[in-house]
DNA sequence: GATAGGGCTTCCATTTACTGGAAGGTCAAG
DNA sequence: CTTGACCTTCCAGTAAATGGAAGCCCTATC
């Protein structure tokens, strides 16, 4: 199978699944003419890959879990070790990302939003210190 | 007034106050021997540019409310226009965050940590078709 | 006057995870 | 035998800094 049809399969471009092995995640065999070929087990793997990052695991963590995907003697422990500290770094994120909300959205409620100058989303910006709630 | 003033000033890294300079945010003076000189002028700007990137503004978006900051003729609704983009952006990130954290912690939950291989995490990122709810 | 230190300068490399594009080899069809 | 689709490698660029090296500048001290 060519890399064409194991984007197709996997669901990743072509140019992310030549990076994938570049990095070191895959390695699908070669044939005479210098062709990528892709066996069940290489697909797998761009599924897992896939479907990892799609849940916002990094490639680091990526690695990790496809060694864990690949070793049958792996302690569910270990896997779940990495999925709680990304579980974490997500709710992290998604706190940071409704504190800016909330306060872009106060000052957006704020702003007239019309052709005068005056403006609170500036005025917030340009000193935070002054209080324009 | 020099670098490393203005840095404590502005809350910024010396290093990103350069770079500021370089993609032409800033434009500080220069005294005889070469050093920067920042004025009042530049620390509003400086102290701007960090509130704006705190809520996430990219740096094009921060080069567009400073130019408008720096405008007297301003219209509010073109700030207002911007940061409504970017409020959108923000819940659209949450939303997609929210998603994972919710699917991330159903796999955690699943999954008993201990010392056995079988694992729901693993077994949902193989084969995501294979619903493991 | 020499030297030590801290601060300043520029420039280059690295980070993340790809993505775009150029130059060129391979293969099947007509 | 040429066309077009597919494949290859390599180079460059993205966003927003950050780290580090090599080397001025300035002040204080010996």
């Amino acid at each position: 199978m060519n890399i064409k049809q194991a984007a197709q399969a996997s669901g990743l471009p072509a140019k992310t699944i030549r990076y994938y092995e570049d990095i070191g995640l895959i390695a699908p065999l070669r044939s005479a003419n210098g062709y990528r070929q892709f066996r069940d087990s290489d697909l797998h793997k761009l599924t897992f890959l896939g479907r990892a990052r799609s849940l916002g695991f990094s490639i680091g963590e990526c690695r990790d879990l496809l060694a864990l995907y690949e070793d049958r003697d792996r302690a569910s422990a270990d896997v779940k070790r990495i999925a709680r500290q990304h579980l974490d770094q997500i709710d992290a994120k998604i706190a940071e990302l409704q504190q800016m909300r909330a306060t872009l959205a106060r000052l957006t409620d704020a702003c007239a939003g019309d052709e005068r100058p005056d403006c609170p989303i500036l005025q917030d910006l340009a000193c935070a210190g002054t209080d324009t709630r």
